[in-house]
DNA sequence: TATGAATGAGAATTCATTCAT
DNA sequence: GATGAATGAATTCTCATTCAT
């Protein structure tokens, strides 16, 4: 199900040649780059397609207005972030509760540190935008695939899965979330870390108790 | 420690007389409902003094300039929610630690709920400001009462209380946050609070447990 | 009856102060003299300001936009005219309906000509806005009040009145129209002029024929 | 005599081949409906070009700027209209001056009417172009076939034909301009037409009474 | 002191035209 | 020749801020 991007922030055409393809990642890039150098309410499209070394011509021929770019940009970054939520998560098929919830933790905590400053940049970009459907479309995936995953754990009780998930995902992206805006040192945050598998497994357990 | 706010941010004068206080609380009100109703970037001074009943003119004898009225406003709002969290933890000297976990996440959510609307304005308001100051001050505030309330549970290892209180608050202030920007319904946010005092309580069990 | 001025169209503000009013008229005066020194699709915003001695904001704290402006422009324009009309024709009610149709096109004539550049200039004006509502508008009080008067005229047959004065105003305001097309010298102009009269008055006897 | 074309207005190339003429054909096609479907200020070479089947590129192999493209569709048009009157006009010779201005009149009247969207069309554009050059050789055309006619005409004077000549054109011209602008229905339309034709006779008896 | 008209730098967006493929 | 991606000057419009009244 790809998110169904409303039509006023669709972006005008996909790139058919090679050297569109070029141009669009270098605007993407350079978009990330203004996030981060000068902030999201500084962020022009000129000093966008400037620094992406394009004109500002160019940079309009892809999208209508730079509502569409930074969405185009969140929604790229949410695509690729659901794709590696949901292949972890079917990775774990059939295991211990414990060590799904310690995958996905894993995974999400990954892909954010990954490139920190993308993350970064895209949490200052979403007060630009109503992206709303973004992050419902992306939620829905993650909640989609970590219920499956859950639903297929020997040693889960299936009965609130659902309010589980939910929970699970709340407190993970939040913490992490919150965690990029204190700007922890790494050790504090392999400690969070390890502190945030702990409560996601008691919270397993607090429902699988009355299974066993 | 009361945030050192820096002085290109400050308002221009203390409200010494009532009238004066009224102005000021009926443009911050305004500046809550117009950053709801028309968003982020088109928060006009304008359209907030209009909104509020007020000349610009009147409005920048206040505030210097936009980013002051958005700061004094933010840091209004955490003045208030940083006292009620050092009152909650204050009223929990000595009790035994899961129940000050519990109070801690009852005021937090409390006070986020109260005037929901509210909250979503400000968490929209941040891309117009840099606010990193704010949000540190507020950060050590309440890790400080957060602290010092652990340090005095009878049943609590004091040995990682500073990383314990650092995770109880990322997690909870992060799960908050992310709450809202999911809208759950009220069924949903119950059992997730209910959750989220299970897992805190949980970290604290996986530290005192040896001490026991 | 005023002209229903669509919502999108309608200027921003009345001028409430005298130094607004004087604003305002610079503003016309400048937007007309633009469009005659450099053409309709040469007309911008900044040009007409500058010219106005304002700045451009100044200019849109009064009109939404560009096509507002000239609408305005039309539209003050032509309220003028038809109150002409409507005044010449007041003023000939009773008298015989040939004076009155040689009263019509002097009107008419006259207030064209007076200021030629104004007229040269709005003519031109009408491709960059869709006006219609305008015209229409302005055709029906035209129709209105030379209906009227036709009906007050002894020597007429009052059956076909309507499509009388359809014809007698679509054949004058055509003509003139054409006319200031066509760069007529002064003896042409009035030469036109007199065969105008002659052919409106023949309209007349056709229909009046019968009732003599 | 045919138009001076400016040079710096004229068509790049001639069509030599069929399929240079039919590519023609469309670019002149398209330029009318874009002027109809979204009005003269937001015709585009781009949306011309798209609508018409061709690249930009290529039209622009045509016409060296978009004034010349628009400077093109009114030549041709205004060349075929004058070929029409002044065929009609050659088709009188000798006949009944009354009969000449009927003629006259259908002709002009049929040409306007039989593509009433082209009409319109051409109409509109003319804000896009300083075509007063094109409309003056037009002028001088239909003028110079109209007063041969009328001269041939037994039963008229011909000391004041050149005026006569210039107001039946400025009205006739005038009158359908106008009639276009108030959409009016087929009836009163045709009545429309019926009283133009009675003016015009009333005009010519008007210098020809002394004649007889 | 309060007002709100005026300012103008700055931002978004368009579109005629070119030119590499 | 034909194409259509790229260009960037030109234009419209906004809005924080000032200042005369």
């Amino acid at each position: 199900m790809p998110p169904a991007t409303p039509r006023s922030l669709a972006p005008r055409k996909r790139p058919r040649q090679a050297r569109a393809a070029v141009t669009l990642d270098a605007v993407f890039e350079a978009t990330i780059q203004v996030l981060l150098t000068v902030g999201p309410h500084r962020l022009t499209t000129t000093r966008v397609a400037e620094r992406a070394g394009v004109s500002v011509g160019t940079m309009y021929q892809y999208f209508p207005h730079k509502q569409a770019l930074i969405y185009a940009l969140n929604e790229r970054y949410l695509e690729v972030l659901a794709e590696k939520i949901e292949i972890a998560c079917h990775a774990q098929h059939g295991m211990p509760a414990r060590q799904m919830v310690e995958a996905l933790i894993e995974c999400y905590w990954q892909a954010k540190t990954e490139r920190a400053d993308v993350t970064r940049a895209l949490y200052r970009s979403v007060a630009e935008l109503d992206n709303e459907a973004l992050i419902d479309a992306f939620a829905a995936r993650a909640d989609a695939a970590t219920t499956a995953m859950l639903a297929s754990a020997p040693d889960l009780d299936t009965r609130e899965l659902e309010s589980i998930t939910r929970t699970l995902l709340t407190v993970i992206f939040g913490t992490v979330r919150n965690a990029f805006e204190r700007s922890l040192d790494e050790a504090a945050a392999r400690e969070l870390r390890r502190h945030l598998a702990v409560m996601c497994g008691a919270l397993l357990d607090s429902t699988s108790g009355p299974l066993a």
